[in-house]
DNA sequence: ACAGCACCGTACCGATGGGTTCGGATATGT
DNA sequence: ACATATCCGAACCCATCGGTACGGTGCTGT
């Protein structure tokens, strides 16, 4: 198989055990339910992968290499901190509670006590490779003395779980559903105005 | 078997599968397991529970109770809201935050796509069952004017996600321990502090 | 044209664990 | 002391699924 036929179907084979995973979740994914979605063997899938965790860790990595790409894209233009904060918020709300990451991290979660694989791929690639460009972001502010705060990974954790509450634990447990496009707004600007009303430097107010 | 010695047997089968769960996670906690720890067998397990899901709903139950007594002794009392909030505090993250319930929650989230009712019954009898106490305890003190928000629910979520930030996930993905006496302390003081910020009168600053 | 490789489909293996059944033991109530 | 109900322990049934092996097929490069 060609290069550029093989990166292909290797996306292919990712985009059916995303899908399924999310129609199933992990442990009612079977590898032959792949196989067969994308018309391969069980055989070809060890193949390229190794074991269905290997599958499913390479699911992870391309996940999160999409989730980082949107993320560093809301955080290096110079608008006012309060515009940016909503950016990052709305594209972090509808992605870590949109249904593709709910399925990840429930997979993750489900194996992390016997295997913890996926659970530190996800954390390696999601949090631990993401939060760093925030926490930049949040020390360019203070820098400017638009912000105000002792330890910016602790501030960074704050808009967290400003802008998220409960919400995605509620979403891991299937008792809520996708928020809209609204939901989604309203988290950001809420989370963004309040995180400003915490750590905005008063003096500067209005300015931002 | 007399009643007492049924309901202690009772006890004490939950207490074994609690702790079989901590240890190996609900996939891999097997009936047997349990009835050995015991010394039950597994058919007197599946004459009282019908089923592994029915036993561990039973699980959630006994546990959410406990939790709910805990809580609601932290709110009926007429402590300054800043104490009242970090005691709140203190309580709701050792609990949630602890191994017990993260056990209980990676069971519920392993098993909310294809059977939810471990997650449903999580969330009746923890999050619906016990929220609704804080809600009234926030609206109090909004008539007596020591707190300002639109939507009582709405400042509770906020009050969750000041105190657990994504530490809640972090611990069910298995990446961080549960935190210590000292950081539970300073979650709880920092969450109220901001919570106030937020939320308290201006008005009253310094006589919460 | 032909050798070689990768791949498909299917059958197979081994282990696991939920749930059921049954014989024998123990305790309860009369 | 006897009848009844409950419980233990072990064997059993059965379905599932990860992983492997194999025979057949089509593309690749020479």
């Amino acid at each position: 198989m060609k290069e550029p036929d093989r990166a292909q179907r290797r996306d292919a084979i990712l985009d059916a055990a995303t899908a399924i995973l999310r129609e199933k979740g992990y442990r009612d994914t079977t590898m032959l339910d792949i196989a067969r979605r994308v018309s391969a063997s069980k055989e070809t899938l060890y193949a390229w992968f190794g074991s269905k965790s290997g599958l499913f860790q390479a699911v992870i990595r391309r996940n999160a290499d999409t989730v980082r790409t949107v993320l560093e894209a809301h955080l290096d233009g110079d608008a006012p901190v309060a515009e940016a904060l909503a950016d990052v918020g709305r594209a972090l709300a509808g992605l870590l509670l949109g249904d593709g990451a709910v399925a990840i991290n429930r997979a993750a979660i489900s194996e992390a006590r016997s295997e913890p694989v996926l659970a530190r791929i996800l954390v390696e690639t999601g949090r631990e490779a993401t939060l760093p460009f925030f926490v930049r972001y949040l020390e360019r502010c203070r820098e400017r003395g638009f912000l105000d705060f002792d330890d910016p990974w602790e501030a960074a954790e704050t808009f967290l779980g400003l802008l998220l509450g409960d919400k995605q634990i509620r979403r891991l447990l299937g008792v809520v559903d996708a928020p809209d496009a609204g939901e989604i707004e309203t988290r950001a600007r809420q989370a963004a105005v309040r995180f400003l009303r915490l750590h905005g430097c008063k003096a500067l107010s209005g300015r931002y």
